[in-house]
DNA sequence: CATCAGGGCCCTG
DNA sequence: CAGGGCCCTGAT
């Protein structure tokens, strides 16, 4: 069992994000399997985070609209934050949520494109938030070779027993643990968790965290060509966890090399509506339409078909997709 | 009951 | 560069 932490209010700041912004449909993925690190309402989201060695909630209330944007973001902690980290934390923040991005260009360009642009004025203001390193690679890590459902309840057992369970309001949610704690695991202990051979990688991959072998900041300045190869070393990450690393992590709006069987079969749809049109062919249609903007384009037509979904249940998918 | 595939990757020949 | 094995679970 987790330690529970309730963590006391620290501080409120409004953010104007550059608009358009659009809040909900930024900070919520539907078609990503649900992390129990993050909890959202309409108009809010509740996070935890791990931040520099220390446990951190942060609230975030949309109070403005997608043409006008402001947000109020709160802070909770137990432990004292220096203004210098605060600053830090701050910037973070901003960064991944893309508060100052100008997405203008993309939609300036595939605006009257037959697919992407109805699609563009449904998801008007979204942009990719990206996510934090090393977490992304536990959840690249516990996807493989794995049903969602499984890699859920993977997720949950590591957090039970690793994690910070913290309360933010009435909401309940997890804090990652730092690497150093899966660097010091043992393999039979982690495999008690049920995450079968994936634990050799997560000890392995927490290590080299641990040490600073791989460090989230030197890899967003390292060139994408670089950066995958780096990421590419790690154990346990090859081509297909690489684009998801660099498409939500480091934002790299061209990184789509691969694509999985699940999302084949959605694309043959979107693209050609046909019920299976083989990978590559998909890729080389992405690439001819989207060129640099593939990863982009790609993450807008999927999260608008889950949101399209959620909103009026689409037959297709619920059969041949999510059983 | 057994068998198998599931949102890959590593290792071997 | 093709193909087997990997931990586990729910579906068949």
């Amino acid at each position: 069992m987790p330690k529970i932490v309730r963590l006391e209010k620290r501080r409120v700041l409004k953010i104007k994000p550059s608009a358009p912004y659009n809040f909900d449909r930024t900070v919520y993925t539907p078609s990503h399997f649900p992390m129990p690190t993050e909890i959202w309402e309409p108009a809010q989201l509740w996070a935890a985070l791990c931040f520099e060695g220390k446990v951190l909630g942060i609230k975030l209330e949309n109070l403005g609209v997608v043409n006008k944007p402001s947000v109020r973001l709160t802070f909770y902690s137990n432990t004292d934050i220096s203004d210098l980290v605060e600053r830090r934390l701050i910037k973070e923040i901003r960064f991944r949520l893309r508060f100052d991005e100008d997405i203008t260009p993309f939609y300036d360009r595939f605006r009257s494109d037959e697919i992407l642009g109805p699609v563009i004025k449904r998801m008007w203001g979204v942009r990719k938030r990206l996510g934090p390193l090393y977490e992304l690679i536990i959840c690249s890590i516990l996807l493989q070779n794995a049903t969602v459902r499984r890699t859920v309840q993977m997720m949950q057992n590591l957090l039970d027993k690793h994690g910070t369970r913290i309360l933010l309001d009435d909401k309940s949610l997890y804090a990652f643990w730092e690497p150093k704690i899966l660097a010091d695991a043992t393999e039979s202990e982690l495999k008690a968790l049920k995450v079968g051979y994936r634990a050799k990688q997560l000890i392995r991959v927490s290590k080299a965290f641990a040490l600073n072998e791989i460090n989230e900041f030197e890899l967003r300045k390292a060139g994408k060509e670089k950066a995958k190869n780096e990421l590419m070393k790690i154990y346990g990450i090859g081509p297909a966890s690489a684009d998801i690393l660099l498409f939500e992590a480091l934002g790299y709006y061209n990184a789509r090399d691969y694509i999985p069987r699940w999302e084949q079969k959605i694309f043959s749809r979107l693209l050609f509506n046909l019920k299976s049109v083989p990978s590559s062919v998909i890729l080389n249609e992405l690439t001819r339409r989207y060129g640099e903007w593939k990863a982009l384009a790609f993450y807008y037509l999927m999260e608008d078909l889950f949101w399209r979904h959620r909103e009026r249940k689409i037959d297709w998918l619920e059969r041949e997709i999510l059983l």
